[in-house]
RNA sequence: GUGACCGUAGUUCAGCGGUAGAGCGUCGCGUUGUGGUCGCGAAUGUCGCGGGUUCGAAUCCCGUCGGUCACCCCA
């Protein structure tokens, strides 16, 4: 038993898992660069009031999952508990969007969220995430979930759902949300939902119960109530994405947690990952940055879990980061060969060549079997006999062919050999 | 946050009232300097933590911490 513990619900990665880990974040994150998207590293913290005045109050994120504190000069501090009010804050204060538009971001980190942790619901969980802000062309709309896809795609997954459905704007939502609260007035519900349906009746409509459902089959639908503009924005962004080979399913009864969404809105759901099945979501936010004080610009934006992806990966066999990480292992065998090898390592290090050496001292038996369990193709064998001579032994792994390389030639030689090898 | 289940070597788990086991992994050996297979051997546990019941507790009870499942929520 060790003396201290990792705080409730914070998932950790370390050898071997977190190569994999690395390397899930590295796929989610590639299909943004690819299209543009630009790194923006931002504050794991910001004023409590930013998230309550753009996720909402009337959200559970806000109104019960927060680390709120009170910083040593008296202000109200909260742990990030998602990624985009904290994007448009920087970039209305950084005046990012006075250039030409959109402005393409993407960032990655951890967020906090103090929920009961579960498998794959985390209260530190990393998410990678994108925004573009500044335009409400569909194609944009399209282009974000387009990219979502792939980076799910990438990673070799097939075992998910993009999920997707409009939910209108400032002057479609409001008189469908009389017309559906009016509904869920004529229902039989338990308490804890009619005020779940007085805060946000939208919520109500993905009730996982079957008593709940069965009441709702004839409910009134956002996507059945749109406005004009909303309606073609919609059948435009489909269109393209249509055009881009994303497949999509309707989900009218979707509901997101974060109140700023409007018009197109979407969610990746994992079918092996349980009740936690959802590996990224997001949506256009017409509001937000006005909200936050900026212009009134337009953006969309998603969030991609990176716990949960990993948990997808492994869910369906797939194991990101098993490639091999070195490209040669160095044994030597007695304190002369041990000083020019360590001397070898750090060249080949500077020419670009991985590489790890047998430490410790070891019997040649126990260092080729390092050497074998490192995973690296190449191993350099070296005694008294080859320091003596002036040569090395090169072993190729996965044939157990070996060859005396002289020594001058041994970086050339296993640069070649590496390469030969790649291709 | 609500309800339920679980917590034993590095790991996966068995043991379920009489003073702790297996597979995998790790390390060593199978003669002098070569891994992966095979054979032989070895090391490692305050049985999550605290209290109680008992002659005796890993085993029963309570609390606590952590995990997991569903709800809720969401990445």
């Amino acid at each position: 038993m060790t003396a201290f513990t990792a705080p409730k619900g914070v998932p950790e990665y370390f050898p071997p898992r977190s190569r994999a880990f690395v390397d899930v974040r590295a796929h989610l994150a590639r299909p943004a660069e690819l299209a543009g998207y630009a790194y923006i590293e931002l504050p794991v913290f910001e004023d409590t009031a930013l998230y309550v005045r753009s996720v909402g109050e009337s959200t559970d994120v806000v109104s019960k999952e927060m680390y709120t504190f009170e910083d040593r000069g008296g202000r109200s501090i909260t742990l990030r508990p998602e990624g985009t009010a904290g994007v448009m804050r920087s970039v209305v204060e950084n005046r990012l969007d006075k250039g030409q538009l959109p402005v393409k971001l993407w960032y990655a980190g951890p967020f906090f969220r103090a929920e009961r942790p579960q498998h794959g619901r985390y209260r530190q969980l990393q998410q990678v995430g994108v925004e573009a802000i500044g335009s409400d062309d569909p194609a944009l709309d399209a282009e974000v979930i387009a990219i979502g896809d792939e980076a799910f795609r990438s990673l070799g997954l097939t075992e998910y759902t993009l999920h997707l459905t409009s939910l209108g704007c400032a002057e479609c939502r409001p008189p469908y949300r009389i017309l559906l609260q009016s509904f869920l007035d004529g229902l039989d519900l338990d308490e804890a939902t009619r005020e779940r349906a007085a805060m946000n009746p939208l919520r109500v409509l993905d009730d996982k119960r079957e008593s709940v459902q069965a009441q709702l089959t004839d409910a009134p639908l956002m996507v059945n109530h749109l406005c004009d503009a909303c309606t073609r924005h919609y059948d435009s962004v489909r269109e393209y994405l249509r055009i881009m080979n994303v497949a999509w399913v309707e989900a009218p009864r979707m509901v997101r947690g974060l109140d700023y969404y409007t018009r197109t809105t979407f969610e990746f759901t994992h079918h092996l990952l349980g009740a936690q099945s959802g590996i990224g979501g997001g949506g256009r936010y017409d509001g937000l940055m006005a909200s936050v004080g900026g212009d009134d610009l337009s953006g969309i934006g998603f969030g991609l879990g990176t716990d949960r992806t990993l948990l997808a990966c492994e869910a369906e066999g797939l194991t990101p980061g098993s490639e091999p990480h070195l490209d040669a292992f160095l044994v030597p065998i007695g304190a002369a060969a041990k000083s020019k090898l360590v001397s070898l390592s750090a060249q080949l290090r500077a020419a670009g060549v991985r590489n790890d050496l047998a430490y410790g001292d070891r019997g040649l038996k126990g260092a080729m079997k390092a050497a074998d369990r490192s995973g690296a193709p190449l191993v350099v064998v070296v005694g008294d006999a080859e320091v003596e001579a002036d040569v090395a032994q090169v072993k190729t792994m996965s044939t157990g062919d070996q060859v005396t390389v002289a020594w001058p030639d041994l970086i050339t030689f296993i640069s070649l050999a590496i390469e030969r090898d790649l291709t």
